[in-house]
DNA sequence: AGTTGTAGTTAATAGCATTAACTCTGATGA
DNA sequence: TCATCAGAGTTAATGCTATTAACTACAACT
């Protein structure tokens, strides 16, 4: 077998410098500002010639999407695997969204009515709670289970693992929804004016967490 | 003083009208879809009549953002001013972002990088936070002063009254970083698949709060 | 060496926002 | 009452945007 690849090569070259131009556009102004026609001209190509490579601004956005979920997943469980606690995954999700605020917001942002992410995607997002759900499971048992908690008994089938808690599924999704509520104030600037530091606020959001 | 108002007042009565099928649009398709074409294709006008109406696409969608703002502050504190407590609080505020998801987003959703919001809108949504910490004083203060506590002492001039505790302002802080997490996750689908109910998990979060 | 697929082109279509220049009409002041 | 003036609405034009179709040229493979 020889390098049957060179012409495969190039697409994918091509491919991924197409994304990069892409997401340098949204990192600047935002999803909408996203534009075939800009691409084509900074790769001095013409527009028609990108739909060889994605069948339209559609399918670009969506395999954006999947890389942005992709990279959070592997820094994610990357972290976890070095032993990070709760905290420290919590600043490491932080300080992923920080780098790059509107890769957060394509993942997390305002919905599209229409859109529904492709099923490989959401495995992806999965992946990200089950990390998360692993991470919490270090944490022992509630004695007094709440309202929610006994709701979550009967209602935890997605769940992957049958192993794992009860409690570790509530707490991973109260770190989530914690988590994610702060960041994405922060990120969209609703704490501006309010002079505090968001990250002691998730700290203490956290904190709260494993009574 | 005749009535000085029949042009002014049908100024009026057609910048409703164009918001009106803007709401529309949007809560139909979300932001990107709102288009001057079609409102004014609905309105039986051409579209650069619209712009007597507004400068253009952006004031539109600035104008329905700060009644957006409006609708909510008049609703929660009307929700405050009947006696709701905490969690009925919370479940106005879920009521209202359900009612129209897109809407919610248009305030709290993806941000764009270079828009700031005119002053007028800010001030609508400190008041949104000022219900919230006066809703907050009820309960006391804590005995033992978190990092964040401690922190918000000295950053807490952005509050107006201070005749408020900073704990009433950390609680009004938890409530709305909490409930925005759990309800912007929900509304733009990201549990769907996990089968539980959020408003269960919003009562659980805000439960742990009085803590 | 000829065939075939692929990258790229040009040209065309259609939708979008925005501005300028114009017309008409209803209210207002002399 | 009539002239004026402002505002509502029009048409026309500009310049973006994405998308599709039809064509060309080249490079790989048989």
């Amino acid at each position: 077998m020889t390098e049957q690849a060179p012409r495969e090569r190039y697409r994918e070259q091509v491919r991924g410098e197409i994304k990069q131009h892409a997401r340098n556009q949204i990192a600047e102004a935002g999803l909408p500002a996203l534009s075939l026609t800009a691409i084509a001209k900074q790769m001095s190509m013409t527009v028609p010639a990108l739909y060889r490579y994605y069948r339209g601004r559609d399918e670009l956005i969506t395999a954006l999407i999947r890389d942005a979920f992709r990279s959070l997943a592997d820094t994610v469980r990357a972290a976890a695997d070095s032993g990070a606690d709760l905290l420290a995954l919590a600043h490491v999700i932080r300080d992923w969204a920080k780098a790059d605020p509107q890769r957060y917001f394509l993942i997390y942002g305002t919905p599209v009515p229409g859109y529904h992410a492709p099923p490989d995607t959401t495995a992806i997002s999965n992946e990200v709670m089950e990390v998360l759900i692993q991470a919490n499971s270090a944490l022992g048992e509630p004695e007094s289970a709440t309202t929610f908690h006994v709701h979550l008994e009967t209602h935890r089938e997605w769940v992957d693992s049958d192993t794992v808690g009860t409690g570790a599924v509530r707490r991973a999704l109260s770190f989530w929804t914690r988590l994610h509520g702060v960041l994405s104030l922060e990120l969209a600037g609703h704490f501006t004016g309010m002079k505090f530091d968001p990250a002691l606020l998730i700290d203490d959001e956290l904190a709260e967490l494993k009574a």
